[in-house]
DNA sequence: GAGCCGTGGGT
DNA sequence: TACCCAAGGCT
């Protein structure tokens, strides 16, 4: 029994009848749907998945309902609302684009692919997204979804970073998308993609491409798209100093570039420090007097690229801070009244138990 | 262009 | 546990 072909017309014309009758239209970035909107939700669904984006979503469309508010807004209010989501430079790259549209575009959203590109944190896929969902456009999307679901219906087995292969996707994403009805469309393609084209255990006989489908008639479906290489990541450590005065503790600002951008950190020794160690360093880097250390129980954060071993070493001081210890860069962080800083995932948890 | 950039959920 | 990777983009 052979493939059935498929006209690019046909594909439209059936994933849109599954979209009106399965498709998602209660996420909450579809409501009041503006360019705005949009936008954000694009960015936040970077490598990120729906259920934890939904949350961020709403407290961050609260605190910045459109481009100026977040445009007028300090950076680390932002990143206050981005802190446990991730990929910080996503919130730097916001900000710093919100900036862009109110001062060089009057606040008026850019709806064009090329403009839409010069934006930071918006590449070739997103630039595509927003031009469809936002503005009705035939924007041509290519994340992760569409990717799985072109590369089965077309039975591509090559791996799917392959140059040539993501060449391909791209030729085949732009012969689908239809000028009609482009941002019910790109929501179908995610859609089927997240909710029957799945990565693990597809729902194919539920698809309505079951009959077209390559890789279902070749039972390459779990073969598809096929897993590059594993890279192993390395691990390292390090102690995380948690130097106390009173209801304070000492949060230091990291740098933009490199991990944890622009967020509040404990003070960082490479490697595991011992007692003697700790004591030195708070005197040479904050001339401090400090108690005698005493570690914590340590714990493993992993990133996209390595493992961090963390050692959490608490000492406490009893020197009133100084006007040249407090600084941007260096502050005494009120356990009772939390500001509304960036704080990375493993900092608030281990903030939280100091509380 | 290969490495960098977070976190959580699924298996 | 360990590994995969999710509505990618930047350098």
């Amino acid at each position: 029994m052979p493939v059935v072909p498929l006209t690019a017309h046909t594909f439209q014309r059936r994933l849109l009848s599954w979209f009106d009758a399965h498709g998602r239209k209660h996420l909450p970035w579809q409501q009041h749907k503006t360019p705005y909107r949009v936008w954000i939700s694009e960015i936040m669904l970077q490598q990120t998945q729906v259920g934890t984006v939904i949350p961020y979503f709403q407290h961050f469309i609260q605190r910045f309902p459109d481009v100026l508010s977040l445009a007028k807004a300090p950076l680390d209010d932002v990143l206050h609302l981005w802190a446990g989501l991730g990929y910080y430079s996503r919130a730097r790259n916001l900000h710093q684009a919100a900036v862009m549209i109110a001062e060089q575009y009057q606040g008026r959203f850019p709806d064009t692919k090329d403009t839409l590109q010069t934006l930071p944190g918006i590449g070739r896929s997103t630039a595509g997204a927003i031009l469809a969902l936002a503005f009705e456009q035939p924007g041509i999307i290519l994340d992760g979804n569409v990717k799985r679901v072109l590369a089965r219906l077309h039975g591509l087995t090559q791996p799917i970073n392959d140059k040539t292969t993501e060449q391909t996707l791209w030729a085949l994403a732009e012969n689908y998308t239809p000028v009609i009805r482009a941002a019910d469309y790109t929501q179908a393609m995610m859609d089927l993609g997240a909710t029957v084209c799945t990565r693990s255990k597809p729902a194919c006989l539920t698809c309505p491409f079951l009959k077209n489908c390559t890789a279902y008639h070749h039972h390459l479906t779990a073969c598809i798209p096929q897993k590059r290489p594993a890279k192993k990541i390395p691990t390292q450590e390090a102690t995380f100093l948690i130097l106390k005065r009173g209801r304070h503790v000492l949060l230091c600002k990291r740098p933009t570039q490199g991990i944890w951008g622009g967020l509040y950190c404990l003070p960082e020794i490479a490697g595991l420090a011992d007692s003697h160690t700790v004591i030195q360093y708070c005197q040479q880097q904050f001339k401090l007097l400090v108690s005698e250390p005493k570690a914590l129980n340590s714990f493993r954060h992993t990133f996209s690229h390595y493992h961090l071993q963390i050692h959490p070493i608490m000492v406490q001081t009893k020197k009133a801070p100084t006007k040249l210890m407090e600084s941007t860069q260096q502050i005494w962080y009120n356990l009772s009244k939390p500001l509304a800083i960036g704080l990375p995932k493993p900092i608030q948890t281990i903030l939280e138990a100091l509380r």
